[in-house]
DNA sequence: AGCACA
């Protein structure tokens, strides 16, 4: 008889199956279209797009056998050929009875889109560029980036299906724009899929994954280096973590800064635990803690680039240290604990020329030796183009200098203007008016 | 244009 036998491929004789296979397929064809087709001639229960290497063939499962034999004959005997987007399409039932794990993540709407990265510099796109380009759409509450065989790949978490599936469409296929990407990076295209993924779990910030619903996360082991510095911040490049204590460099010294004016500027913020000041690179600097690191982060983000004096004198540079706990054994003028109000203050001689050593001794830190304390600190001091020294008036010399376990002042109690002397804090607003601290998007 | 797990 006709009988098929074993004559595996390339012939009209599969048996029928509810299951139908189609090659042909335009690039990327939807589940949508395939229903559509499918529609007229039964129930459509399943089905398999973007299926083989071209991504260019699917399957469709009908309810029932009937149905997928009215569809194969339909067309097998139209002037007509089965179409989609014009292209036509070529069935043939499949040599399986079902189609198996069909709802494949990628076809599933979640809130967590897989994004593919295109393109030869690809690897070169930063996490930070992909949350800009998918913020337009929704708050992004987490990504993660890897490689894999596809490629350099990223998983993006939106609140809801909804948001995800609006920069889905929107972005899918297309490219990143040039102006978000450095100028030596070539075109990287956007491949967009679901995710089978509803919550990314991210266990630390790293330059490969970002949690922004919680800043505070401790960063990846990964991005920390040697001595424990962490050396990759937030943003993936070398940033400082944020810290309770806080490096500030004094810029333009016209008038000399003390450990008191220090510590009332920045208690604005928060009680000060400690202050240690020391000469570097021919400036000052001054290690100041906190007991945690958001009065740290409040401090430095209201501070930053502000003068302590008006006309530009003694411009604050802050950066976040590597110093947790300073270590501070002597209260002098140069360094200070006002956690241990019994701690001897020694009425050390004035040092003019800054050789009084500090009486620190911070953790991971080699002894002080002067010249490379601290020495991965971002805050290089600009060096100030005019000279300071004991000619200068001591201008806040009549400021209130109260210093003793000073409980805590709410910001602005101790820098206005009227308190402070000539000028204090006058480069903009003052703390006390300076706008509440914004992490960007928490929650 | 020819049968599927990222």
């Amino acid at each position: 008889m006709a009988s098929v036998s074993s004559q595996p491929q390339f012939r009209y004789t599969q048996p029928p199956s509810k299951v139908l296979h189609l090659r042909n397929l335009p690039w990327e064809c939807t589940e949508e279209e395939l229903i559509e087709l499918g529609k007229p001639f039964g129930k459509v229960v399943n089905t398999k797009c973007n299926v083989g290497a071209n991504r260019n063939q699917a399957f469709i499962e009908f309810a029932d056998l009937n149905q997928a034999i009215a569809m194969i004959s339909y067309y097998a005997s139209s002037s007509e050929p089965a179409q989609v987007r014009g292209k036509t399409v070529y069935l043939q039932y499949s040599n399986r009875q079902e189609i198996v794990n069909n709802k494949t993540a990628a076809d599933v709407a979640g809130n967590v889109l897989l994004v593919t990265i295109e393109g030869d510099d690809a690897r070169l796109v930063s996490i930070d560029v992909l949350h800009l380009v998918f913020s337009a759409f929704g708050f992004v509450h987490k990504i993660t980036t890897f490689e894999k065989t596809a490629g350099f790949q990223a998983l993006v978490q939106f609140s809801d299906a909804e948001t995800a599936t609006s920069a889905k469409t929107a972005l899918d296929s297309r490219s990143i724009p040039r102006y978000l990407l450095p100028d030596h990076v070539g075109p990287c295209t956007l491949r967009i899929t679901y995710s089978g993924h509803t919550d990314l779990s991210v266990k630390f910030q790293s330059h490969r994954s970002r949690d922004y619903t919680n800043p505070y996360l401790p960063v990846a082991p990964s991005a920390i280096d040697g001595s424990g510095q962490i050396s990759v911040g937030l943003d993936g490049k070398k940033l400082e973590p944020e810290s309770n204590v806080l490096l500030a460099s004094i810029e333009n010294m016209q008038y000399a800064v003390t450990l008191d004016v220090l510590h009332m500027v920045f208690s604005a913020f928060g009680p000060v635990q400690k202050i240690a000041m020391f000469d570097k690179n021919g400036g000052v600097q001054a290690l100041i803690q906190y007991p945690d690191v958001q009065t740290a982060v409040v401090a430095k983000e209201a501070l930053e680039g502000h003068c302590i004096y008006d006309g530009g004198f003694c411009k604050l540079h802050i950066s976040y240290s590597r110093h947790t706990d300073l270590s501070i054994k002597i209260n002098n003028d140069r360094s200070r604990d006002y956690t241990i109000p019994n701690i001897p203050i020694v009425n050390s001689q004035p040092s003019i020329l800054g050789q009084q050593p500090v009486q620190m001794i911070a953790p991971a830190v080699p002894q002080y030796n002067g010249t490379q304390f601290a020495p991965t600190d971002q805050a290089v001091m600009p060096q100030p183009s005019a000279g300071w020294g004991p000619t200068v008036p001591a201008v806040p010399q009549s400021l209130p200098l109260q210093m003793h376990n000073q409980p805590y002042m709410p910001p602005g109690t101790l820098l206005q203007p009227s308190q402070m002397g000539p000028g204090m804090m006058q480069s903009g607003a003052p703390p006390a008016t300076l706008p509440p601290y914004h992490r960007g998007h928490v929650q």
